[in-house]
DNA sequence: TCTCATTCGCGAGCACCGCTCTCTTCTCCC
DNA sequence: GGGAGAAGAGAGCGGTGCTCGCGAATGAGA
């Protein structure tokens, strides 16, 4: 599925813009975008499990079976258009957050919060399909680890700033982690630059939770008869909580 | 759907356990929850997407158009779980803090937030159809609301409990809100106790949030190689989370 | 330039799904 | 006991994912 053989599976056509030689490759690419632009456009009306190939295939004008020429299954599909929302995700909090300035780290944390509810509201079912429930038979291939740490790096990249000019975890969150829960965080620390201290780390794992768990809450309509709905209710109570994560993890 | 004329509607006669009069009323009854106990088992195995009418009615042995006597559609079933996984938590997290003694604060918090993990654990699927996703064309109705709100309904006792002994929300979370987020959180503090301050909503809120983001992050799989899996590490961070949720809440 | 393997598109088909309709049988109430 | 209504069965409609075999187009090597 990844090997690089000088002879590229046709699969992989798509994805690297290098070298469709042939004219035949350029087509197979073009169709293999088309088919992937309409599943996008479906996911985005309908929702994922409204996903289906002979819809694609259809407004292609193309034969179901023929689609199978191209994406192997509808699984497969899904996982392109989840690592694709991976991306899409990834990018919006990444140029959101380069527009404040690299030492204004409240600015760039706000930045990425705002990111990855404004993509959410804007594509709620592409959320659904990366932050909801996942398919039951569906095991999330390791092409999607990638593009899914993102928007975490960023977030990981603004506690190791704070942690770089001494800007630590205030007590507010409460002091040491006990020894077992550090060991938890073991995998987690292992990647990480050795200046993020276990402490703050367990305060960003909390407040990368909290975001999450608010976002899913507005958008699957938990909210109801909590917050108000009237137009910058939602907006204002976000803004409330934004400031509050920046103040547990000390860059307030 | 819910009135309780005197001749109460064959839906009902499940739901209420008095009076199935006559004879065909109670084998109404048994067979209404046998395809809810099928549906239940089909949902807790496969999860929610592969629940099918047929497939039930084949494990009962009927006809699958026999099965739309009981109940209308695939969609009214998959309510009817929802009203029972609603209900499964709320009575898993009220035993649990039950079990606490009343004046314990933090026991009461620590049970409730370890209810709500260990029954999500235990009920994957359930979990994700309360709290994953929306099916797509699918809006709760409002049978939905009540079992829906049992658990936050604890946290906000707690809190209010919290309030009346004068265990405010620490300046930890930071002062007073904006007015536009007291304004934002106008429906939830209309149906609270007036001694709940709207600081300690907002802190109770965002909780709440990160309780739910941390659990479907663990479940939903997103925890990969960022905390440990070996025996105890998840149960461990969880613990780490709690202890600090608690002191946000100014009940640590 | 010709040839032959490869690729591609198509249609039919399988098994499954939700849901509807009709027809018959059974049961309960008056 | 008879009639109304509930329950069950079966066929059927349109939809799904996916497979298979066929013929046509294509491109690379002889």
């Amino acid at each position: 599925m990844s090997t690089r053989v000088p002879a590229a599976g046709p699969a992989d056509a798509a994805a690297v813009p290098s070298a469709p030689r042939t004219a035949r490759d350029r087509v197979r690419a073009e169709i293999t975008s088309e088919i992937l632009d309409a599943g996008r456009r479906h996911l985005a009306t309908d929702g994922a499990a409204a996903l289906s190939l002979r819809a694609i295939a259809r407004e292609l004008g193309m034969a179901s079976s023929a689609v199978y020429r191209y994406v192997a299954s509808r699984d497969e599909l899904l996982t392109r258009l989840i690592i694709d929302a991976y991306d899409s995700l990834g990018a919006a909090a990444e140029s959101r957050q380069a527009a404040a300035g690299r030492s204004d780290l409240p600015g760039r944390f706000s930045a990425v919060c705002r990111a990855v509810r404004d993509w959410a509201l804007a594509n709620p079912n592409e959320y659904a399909l990366i932050y909801g429930s996942p398919v039951p038979g569906y095991v999330a291939p390791a092409d999607t680890i990638g593009p899914a740490s993102r928007v975490s790096d960023l977030l990981v990249q603004i506690l190791a700033d704070a942690a770089a000019r001494g800007i630590g975890v205030r007590a507010a969150t409460r002091g040491e982690l006990s020894q077992a829960g550090r060991a938890a965080l073991a995998p987690v620390l292992a990647v990480l630059p050795p200046e993020v201290t276990d402490t703050a780390i367990q305060a960003g794992l909390m407040v990368w939770a909290g975001l999450l768990g608010t976002v899913s809450l507005e958008l699957f309509g938990q909210f109801q008869n909590v917050i108000g709905e009237k137009p910058g209710d939602r907006d204002a109570y976000f803004a409330e909580c934004v400031s509050r994560w920046a103040a547990q993890l000390g860059i307030g």
